[in-house]
RNA sequence: GGCCCCAUCGUCUAGCGGUCAGGACAUCACCCUUUCAAGGUGAAUACACGAGUUCGAAUCUCGUUGGGGUCACCA
């Protein structure tokens, strides 16, 4: 077992965009085979044909490959496994079911959906646990024969143990156990021909012979199922680790997709994995942030790279406790990579197609000086629209009347100190209107008028820039250069007449 | 309801029989300060409860409570 290469899979229904939930299985599944130096499987999981939504698998992909999830093996990278779009491998499971029915290990069930549902309601007014009656389970071959020949529809259902237990071994967990009395009849092959969870992910984790299944814990509960599959078959079993569940920010409930764009505490809930790209994360971000929940670096660590992680990456050192979604803390680890992790220049790379997505022309010099301004404000890097956009357009708003008068200041008070604002600016040089100089005289004119510097380069700031949260005023007003301060410091004098 | 899982600051976590129960986010205060940030310093806050086992339990056992998951011809 120890010498098997390491071959783990993250296989998600294409029922529509990747969950963030979602993005924390393949992430941990991904990292076990990484750290093994193993295989990473992509396989599709579109058994339910009622649930299909197109264009779901290039949606999955494309999350994946934001986040530098990459993967060795799956649809259109066929690593000698494939298909890896369980659609495409229906006879594979035809042909087991029918192996299962030889051997005596599985029955044709020829029960109704009405009939289910009666039988559950019979059951649940005698408050007995719903569940299939295993009508068919005795069913005589002369029985199965005349149904056949008539052509009724039929699903194929496990023959499960009625007594005994089945434990099974969790790597997160340990063993957990289960009375078989309590595990169903369930369905194996549906009467459309193609096969229910349980069985297709037993026969291709075995065909594709996957080492360890990680999966979210919502399966645990079917994992005696599972095991007793692998048993009829005589397969080897791999490894199993049920990965704990992502609750909702508050703790109440699974982070579902259900609450996608829902506001708790007046903040957005983002769940889904585009989701956070457009709100301006960045991917190295959102990973490192994910490692965090439910694993610990060590060391008293919270930041690392991925290589860092994948060096140390543990499953079985996972912690079995559910948690709540910690959103805040993405907030916090996404500043840190903007502002330690990454330079200024290639800070500057991301930010450019988000300023351009805004309808902004963006000269690139101009955004390599502003840059290192915004670098220790942006909490994301969609904010740099609001801060900084101003630098890119076209034509100037001016702020309004309001904005530019600060506390304990009137609007005569404002004009006065704009007008020796404006004389003492002009008189400087073109070629030292550089921040140093500029400030010179805005701590001049703040001794000269009798005011405090918030006043003063309050003022400058909104005037300028036209809004009053922005970069920084002498900074703004050296990149926008001398004529435009200048003009716009007038603009300001004009509203205030 | 049956079954299964889980339980340390508000939150994410460290801890695996002897610790002043550590870190981080968030919060608050102070410093720095041109708005906003960033940065610095400090504060406050946790072993769900009850029995055992033990010289000694956050750590082991059982029970209670609470939370979560699951009981489909969905995954």
């Amino acid at each position: 077992m120890t010498e098997k290469i390491v071959r783990t899979r993250f296989a998600p229904s294409p029922t529509g965009p990747l969950h963030i939930g979602g993005v924390r299985s393949a992430l941990f599944s991904w990292l076990l085979a990484r750290h093994h130096g193993g295989k990473f499987v992509l396989r599709i999981e579109d058994t339910d044909q009622k649930r299909f939504v197109e264009g779901s698998i290039d949606l999955i992909t494309d999350a994946l490959s934001w986040l530098g999830i990459d993967y060795d093996e799956g649809p259109g990278k066929d690593g000698g496994y494939g298909p890896y779009i369980q659609s495409e491998r229906l006879p594979l499971y035809q042909k087991w079911a029918q192996w299962l029915l030889d051997n005596d290990k599985a029955y044709r069930c020829f029960c109704t959906s009405e009939r289910l549902e009666q039988v559950n309601k019979e059951k649940e007014a005698r408050k007995e646990p719903p569940g299939y009656d295993r009508f068919c389970r005795n069913l005589s071959k002369d029985e199965i024969e005349k149904n056949l020949a008539e052509g009724k529809p039929h699903v194929i259902r496990l023959k499960a143990p009625l007594e005994g237990q089945t434990i099974g071994h969790d790597l997160i967990r340990g063993e957990v156990i289960f009375d078989n009395h309590t595990i169903q009849d369930a369905v194996l092959l549906k009467s459309d021909g193609y096969p229910t969870y349980h069985l297709a992910h037993v026969i291709d984790d075995h065909f594709m012979e996957i080492s360890h299944v990680t999966r979210a814990n919502e399966w645990l509960p079917s994992l005696p199922l599972h095991l007793l599959l692998w048993e009829a078959f005589g397969w080897e079993k791999p490894l199993y680790a049920h990965l704990p569940v992502l609750l909702n920010p508050n703790g109440k409930g699974k982070l579902s997709k259900r609450h996608s764009g829902f506001s708790e505490d007046g903040k957005k809930v983002l769940v889904l994995a585009k989701e956070f790209k457009d709100a301006g994360y960045l991917p190295e971000a959102v990973v490192n942030f994910l490692c965090n929940i439910g694993w610990n670096f060590g060391d008293e660590r919270e930041i690392f790279d991925i290589q860092e992680a994948i060096e140390r990456f543990d499953i079985g050192a996972v912690n079995p406790a559910n948690s709540a979604f910690p959103i805040e803390k993405l907030d916090w680890i996404n500043g840190i990579y903007m502002r330690e992790k990454l330079s200024a220049n290639e800070l500057a790379k991301r930010l450019r197609p988000i300023l351009e997505e805004a309808g902004l022309e963006v000269n690139v010099d101009r955004l390599l000086k502003i840059t290192p301004l915004v670098q220790t404000r942006l909490k994301v890097l969609t904010d740099v629209v609001a801060m900084a956009g101003f630098f890119f357009h076209e034509t100037f708003t001016p702020p309004t009347v309001e904005m530019l008068i600060p506390k304990k200041l009137d609007k005569d008070g404002t004009r006065k100190l704009l007008e020796a604002s404006h004389k003492h600016y002009l008189a400087i040089a073109e070629p030292e209107f550089l921040t140093p100089a500029l400030m010179n005289i805005g701590t001049t004119l703040v001794s000269d008028l009798g005011l405090n510097n918030s006043q003063v380069f309050g003022v400058l700031r909104v005037a300028v820039t036209g809004q009053s949260i922005s970069t920084p005023t002498f900074e703004t007003m050296e990149i926008l250069g001398k004529s435009e301060s200048l003009k716009r410091i007038q603009i300001a004098i004009d509203l205030l007449k």
